[in-house]
RNA sequence: GUUCCCAUCGUCUAGUGGCCUAGGACACCUCCCUUUCACGGAGGAUACACGAGUUCGAAUCUCGUUGGGAACGCCA
């Protein structure tokens, strides 16, 4: 319940996602996004969707409404923030995109100016590589003190009248306290004072930087917890610099382990997909991405596997999150994709690989009877939508191909008698269709007249039909074939011999 | 280099001092089902990084070592 996860100073628990529209969505984005997510729903709190787009350079709209397509398809819905579908702020907390509260954050950045807790900086980018290689040197910490850092605020205005440029920095606190920080997924951490120089807030341009957009839209979003990757982990101590400085209440910040590579590195992009996108495009489900993405790094109490976002939601709670990073397996992912789709109706499993079918170019019978026997005998064979596109092609007449596969067979010397008798025998079939009792009463027949058995008899009749000696059971597949279609494929076999 | 974080089967993990000769899942191997394959079922192999301590007792607590990762920007 949220009570007993609120601290003094919030009265809801209201999480964020706070990706910036410079790309794709990544699944370590997205599984930042689930979390947050789950932790609000299970608390029965807000799930708030801010974009930090004030790097102008690299934030694209088009990047903007990929990330919303993809959040959409997962199913992460926001309560506040862009409208998914029109874009438009919805919630009391907007602007939700950063670029619309630039006045909000020079404002900030004017009270921290003349308290003197911040100042202008004209170092130039060529002084402060010197300082950080002197400090390198020494074998400290890379951080830089400034030395304008007590020049006076009016002096500073005149050097800017002047026509010089400067960024705005923070003030770091010279007093030799240690920064602890109760995470509620790590425990304690301790970060030492001189970790952090003065750090910029603004840019030279008066863009603000990261750090303190962060800050200032957390604290008037009133975010109860800040529920983010590791590698935000060392910004914590600058957020807690300016948290400081401004004397607001300080959310609850907790630190998810990485999401890495079967190398042990942060996921990307050189080891295979990594964008939602691209696995949604392979036909993967996003219920699977889901489940998926929540056992990296935490586990269900009764250490159930397969689960609804619903069961997550229910089940969720932080003491339950590993702290150690977690490897992104593929395999598993899609075993765990098999596992989804298999427990969805014919009906619905069709209509998901309906799309695939058609980007694909197949050519199938539309009757939904068909469709949903169809899928009975293909789905067992299915781990993602996707490979149904190679299950269904034998299916299709034009696409009927005798493949290298089938060598094997054409190796067989029985294999030219046992066609010519298949071929004859469909032919002589009363019906155009065929049930499974028929198929497996002229095999009998066509067993009879060569006497042939096993693999000798059904590897030539298999090629026959799906033009390899491998696939779907051959008495479910042959009810979803017309006859005539099956006599053409005879032909095609008994031309190889 | 510096700071911080982390450490149970190959991988995801359970485990919060005795229930652990360490449990589950993926992958792997064997068998069963099956006139192939897949699905399904039954079994198997495989892990507490190392070293000290604390304790009657340690995968669990402490310290150290080693290893891995992340961060050190006018990116987020």
């Amino acid at each position: 319940m949220s009570s007993s996860v609120l601290t003094t100073g919030f009265s809801e628990v209201r999480v964020r996602f706070a990706p910036s529209p410079t790309g794709y969505l990544h699944v370590g984005g997205a599984r930042s996004a689930l979390f947050n997510l789950l932790f609000a729903k299970h608390n029965h709190g807000k799930f708030i969707l801010r974009i930090e787009d004030t790097d102008q350079a690299r934030s694209t709209e088009e990047s903007l409404q990929m990330m919303i397509q993809d959040l959409k398809w997962l199913g992460l819905n926001w309560d506040e923030g862009p409208n998914p579908e029109t874009l438009k702020d919805m919630g009391p907390y907007g602007p939700y995109k950063q670029s619309e509260r630039l006045d909000i954050y020079k404002k900030v950045a004017d009270q921290l100016l003349a308290e003197g807790k911040a100042f202008y900086c004209f170092m130039t980018d060529a002084e402060l590589e010197i300082e950080r290689e002197k400090i390198k040197a020494a074998g400290l910490h890379t951080h830089v003190l400034s030395p304008y850092r007590n020049m006076s605020l009016a002096d500073a205005q005149k050097k800017m009248a002047g026509g010089e440029s400067a960024v705005v920095r923070l003030k770091v606190p010279d007093d030799e306290k240690d920064y602890n920080l109760h995470d509620f997924i790590r425990g304690d951490v301790r970060f030492p004072s001189d970790m952090e120089g003065d750090f910029v807030l603004l840019r030279s341009d008066g863009m603000p930087v990261y750090n303190f957009c962060c800050v200032i839209d957390d604290h008037m979003m009133k975010i109860s917890h800040v529920l983010r990757a590791e590698e935000h982990l060392p910004n914590t101590l600058r957020q807690l610099m300016i948290y400081e400085a401004m004397n607001w209440t300080i959310p609850q910040f907790g630190h998810l382990s990485l999401v890495l590579d079967d190398d042990r590195q942060k996921l990307s992009k050189r080891k295979g997909a990594v964008s939602c996108d691209q696995f949604r495009l392979d036909g993967y489900l996003p219920a699977a991405m889901n489940n998926f993405m929540a056992l990296l790094g935490w586990s269900h109490p009764e250490e159930k596997e397969i689960l609804s976002l619903q069961e997550m939601i229910s089940a969720f709670t932080l003491n339950r999150v590993h702290v150690a990073g977690a490897v992104f397996d593929r395999v598993k992912l899609k075993w765990m994709n098999a596992q989804h789709l298999r427990a969805l109706p014919n009906e619905k499993i069709w209509k998901q690989i309906e799309p695939f079918l058609k980007e694909a170019g197949l050519n199938l019978p539309t009757d939904s009877d068909w469709q949903v026997r169809s899928v009975e005998t293909f789905k067992a064979y299915m781990e993602v939508l996707k490979d149904a596109v190679a299950l269904y092609s034998p299916l299709d007449d034009s696409k009927y191909e005798i493949l290298p596969e089938a060598s094997e067979a054409y190796a067989m010397e029985p294999t030219r008698a046992v066609l010519a008798a298949w071929k004859e025998l469909v032919e002589a079939h009363p019906t155009e269709t065929f049930t499974e009792a028929d198929f497996l009463k002229i095999q009998d027949e066509v067993k009879a007249k060569t006497g042939q058995k096993g693999k000798n008899l059904f590897f030539p009749i298999r090629v026959a039909l799906i033009g390899k000696p491998h696939g779907a059971e051959l008495k479910i597949l042959v009810p979803l074939m017309h006859k005539k279609s099956i006599i053409a494929r005879a032909q095609k076999a008994l031309e190889k011999c």
